[in-house]
DNA sequence: GAGTGGTCTAGACCACCAC
DNA sequence: TGGTGGTCTAGACCACTCA
């Protein structure tokens, strides 16, 4: 009799050691069917980001498993970073808000060792149709309404002052994102990814990028204040949200001469 | 009384449920001993790449310990790619002759989507003093020995038939790679890291990379069949062993017109 | 001191594999 | 059929946090 929950009574097929049910095609462990009820609850917003969920055992009552069962989900879910747990406090809903999370999608890294401090410059922000391209890339219809956003990160620290390091040309799925403008982005402090998730509603949970050489073009050049033809960094990343749904498609174009794209292979 | 091996007595402050020894500065749980003392194995080469080890319950036994801590230890190590389980056989060593680990530093993507086919056409392998860079970057003192690799890797499946796409310039530390010849590296099928590992003896862990984009220079255009200046991508790896001793400094220059560097961000 | 996550145990049964 | 890893349980105690 395992996960009489509520919400979900039909899950399916448990592994559990006294019911019978088994040997149907499409068997899950009960700590993944926990999971799935969990991600739905994340999901549905039961529990907002920077918020603690239930305590282990309340989870294990509620769905009427072992405390080390509920365990196995959670664990999964933190490695996910969908969770994060904190002895002593409870486990809560992961959050751009966090110093650990801020910022964990940007690799670029300074040459001389330590991350950059960058500051933004709003080039523009406007609501426009999308093209043919980032309509599939975003599960779009072609023609489709989509906030583009343009800025320029500037690297603060260097010694021949602020010098442009990265320009960004950010695409959003406009019904996600209704009011967003342009002063809505420059009044806001902080990681724009936080924003999303505090006003929008919207939370990053992966992403997957290609990264390729290219050459600058004369606006490109411009704004970042190299020549025409100069190597750039072309970093092209889709996020996505829960369910991987994807919700932002993003151009990065980076200046490497004093940076770099850090990556870790595991 | 945890980890009464008889290899190693001396892990001090367990947290054993029953035994004292407890509230020593340096505390760690028993999972994360047994983990030590397993990697320590693996290390020592007391289990081969490709070699099981032995069960859990056996370990379990060895090490005093219950089943389940074991179990953490192993689950551990698995997610780290040093060992792999195999469900109903056993657990073994990985090893980068399995078809999973097989190029599992390859971010190389074909832009129509799958892993592009690639031939290996070897320039030179030459034995030679190391700089000064690379000799901090590898742990050697400047002008110890070096093996050092030229190549180029070639895209087979093309329209325009073999177009090169990759230059990597890789170097390996002498003392590890003694009888390492041209003859050797082209005799062979299969994996670089595969010969490492067969040969030397040597087991890529882990490693970190460093993305830049650069104009290519006059050899670098010849090599790779492009125009002086065109924009390539520099990935530059440090790759680590066991004991995250650094043994290999690779730098690729690659081709982005019809491939990109893929990676996933979590 | 009460409540949280973190570790450890002992024992049961299930899924998978090889002989 | 026996051995392996995989799941699940119930209960104990430890480490951390906060009131």
């Amino acid at each position: 009799m395992p996960v009489a929950s509520a919400s979900v009574s039909s899950v399916s097929s448990a592994a559990s050691p006294d019911s019978g049910q088994e040997g149907s095609p499409a068997f899950s462990p009960l700590y993944q069917q926990i999971k799935e009820l969990l991600t739905r609850s994340l999901q549905g917003g039961e529990w907002q980001p920077g918020q603690a969920i239930p305590s282990e055992m309340e989870l294990a009552a509620r769905f009427r498993v072992s405390q080390g069962t509920v365990r196995k989900a959670v664990d999964e879910l933190a490695t996910e970073n969908l969770l994060v747990r904190r002895q002593g406090k409870g486990t809560f809903v992961a959050s751009h808000a966090e110093a650990r999370t801020q910022y964990r999608f940007l690799r670029l890294m300074s040459d001389t060792g330590g991350v950059p401090g960058l500051q933004r410059r709003l080039i523009g922000c406007r609501r426009q149709r999308v093209g043919a391209d980032a309509a599939r890339a975003l599960g779009l219809r072609s023609g489709d309404p989509v906030v583009e956003i343009r800025r320029v990160l500037l690297s603060s620290g260097e010694a021949s002052g602020e010098t442009p390091v990265v320009l960004d040309e950010i695409l959003l799925p406009g019904s996600l994102f209704k009011g967003l403008t342009a002063e809505k982005l420059s009044a806001w402090k902080g990681p724009m990814y936080r924003l999303f998730e505090a006003e929008f509603g919207v939370r990053m949970i992966r992403a997957e990028e290609k990264i390729r050489a290219v050459a600058a073009d004369e606006l490109q050049a411009r704004e970042l204040g190299v020549a025409l033809g100069a190597p750039l960094l072309s970093v092209e990343r889709l996020s996505f949200t829960y369910g991987d749904k994807p919700v932002e498609l993003r151009r990065g174009l980076y200046r490497t001469e004093h940076h770099h794209y850090r990556n870790e292979l595991n």
